[in-house]
DNA sequence: AATTCATTTGAACAACGCTAAGATAGCGCT
DNA sequence: AGCGCTATCTTAGCGTTGTTCAAATGAATT
């Protein structure tokens, strides 16, 4: 049976940004790699609503039990998508954060990297979320001490927090990146058409709503008692 | 052929929450409403990923074609419980913004109102944003002048804000709900769990998030031009 | 009492996630 | 080189989902 358009069978991979090829190749050719970019481009194309299991078997020309051979659930090759978001994510956010300016200025540039790739690529933020909320994991990123989660604290200490006070230094973090998340998912809403207009074009608003939320601002944790 | 386990076939109202009886019955007993307290009745008691079409008429009692002649889609349905949710939050944002103290103390209590609901019904709120997003739609809350979307502008201008700053009104509602639904959404993580511990629980965390942010300081919108 | 028509059902279709059993092909071993 | 082993892939199938459609049901109107 043919599963691919062309009679070509292999991994023909056009994407920009993949993982190093392993050059692991049995019957297919590294299948598990072809999988993720299957998906991924699904995803671009299609959107989130498309992204079955079987339309990505579809998508790279095997079968639809293939995939359960280098996966074990469906969430489980979703989990493999999201990690190359967050990957792609983080490097950017790592560049965005390296740029001259003000901690003040760098902290500004960091919201605008992070909600400028969600919107950028919707589909896979929402899958990167997903797989984030669900698998209750992704440790090994914010545990890594080269991760943009802790580039921000690096640069808070720089505009003048506690390099001690690593309960103030999460927090801002914490603060910045839950901001950041919201503006992400409503930045782009219908509902906000007449305002972002008005402020003549998406990045200036999100430089705007950021100036209110001074995501950039940090100031000592307050202690837990005082309200 | 039988769909409820017991043999009543009546429209058993037991949610809290729920619109005021309408009282059309024609064959059931309302269908319409039954179905959509049956939404929620599986939405708590199961999750958002059990909240299937067929599902939910399984609770209701009725055949699974039935709910097509009260809602053209399952897309409808899921409509019609987001509308209910955003009609309790809306509710419960009114009455914690009119607690006394100053407008400092009332954003506050505000943000913490609107991630307590969604952290005491995430799986309601989900539906909620989900059909936010989706639909583009939900204006007629916005829209309307006795919203919390309006009462927090109010707040704004007992703030100091200039009343005459559609703008600058309009961007600190915004960016106080883009922060809020982030907190909402990213509030419970298990990767947070050392600093919210280290804080004291969860609400202290919030109120200490809601801090960092300053969800709750207006400031005079900025000129598109600078940054 | 007959009719009308919204309402509900039963059956069916395509697509989905997932599993089990068989076919295939590359690998290491003698 | 030949053999078997095992990972890989396919085929077929199960149960579930969203959705449609003709037939049946029954409350309300005439």
């Amino acid at each position: 049976m043919i599963y691919t358009a062309s009679g070509l069978r292999f991994n023909v991979t056009v994407m920009s940004e993949t993982s190093p090829p392993r050059a692991r190749a049995y019957h297919h050719g590294d299948l598990q790699r072809a999988l993720v970019d299957a998906a991924r481009a699904l995803l671009e194309r299609e959107g989130p609503s498309a992204l079955s299991l079987r339309a990505v078997a579809r998508e790279a020309g095997v079968s639809p039990a293939a995939p359960y051979h280098h996966f074990k659930d469906k969430a489980e090759l979703l989990a493999a998508v999201a990690r190359q978001g967050w990957d792609l994510l983080d490097h950017g956010l790592s560049a965005a954060i390296q740029t001259g300016g003000s901690p003040h200025a760098r902290m500004t540039e960091l919201g605008v990297a992070y909600v400028g790739f969600a919107r950028r690529n919707p589909a896979l933020y929402r899958v990167m979320y997903d797989s984030f909320r669900d698998k209750e994991a992704l440790p090994e990123r914010m545990g890594d001490e080269r991760s943009a989660f802790h580039r921000v604290q690096d640069t808070l200490v720089e505009a003048g927090a506690d390099p001690n006070d690593w309960i103030g230094l999460e927090l801002g973090a914490v603060a910045a990146w839950c901001a950041s998340h919201g503006m992400a998912e409503m930045a782009g809403f219908k509902q906000f058409d007449r305002l972002r207009d008005a402020l003549g074009g998406e990045e200036n608003f999100l430089r705007a709503l950021m100036d209110q939320l001074s995501i950039y601002a940090h100031r000592p944790a307050a202690a837990p008692e005082d309200k």
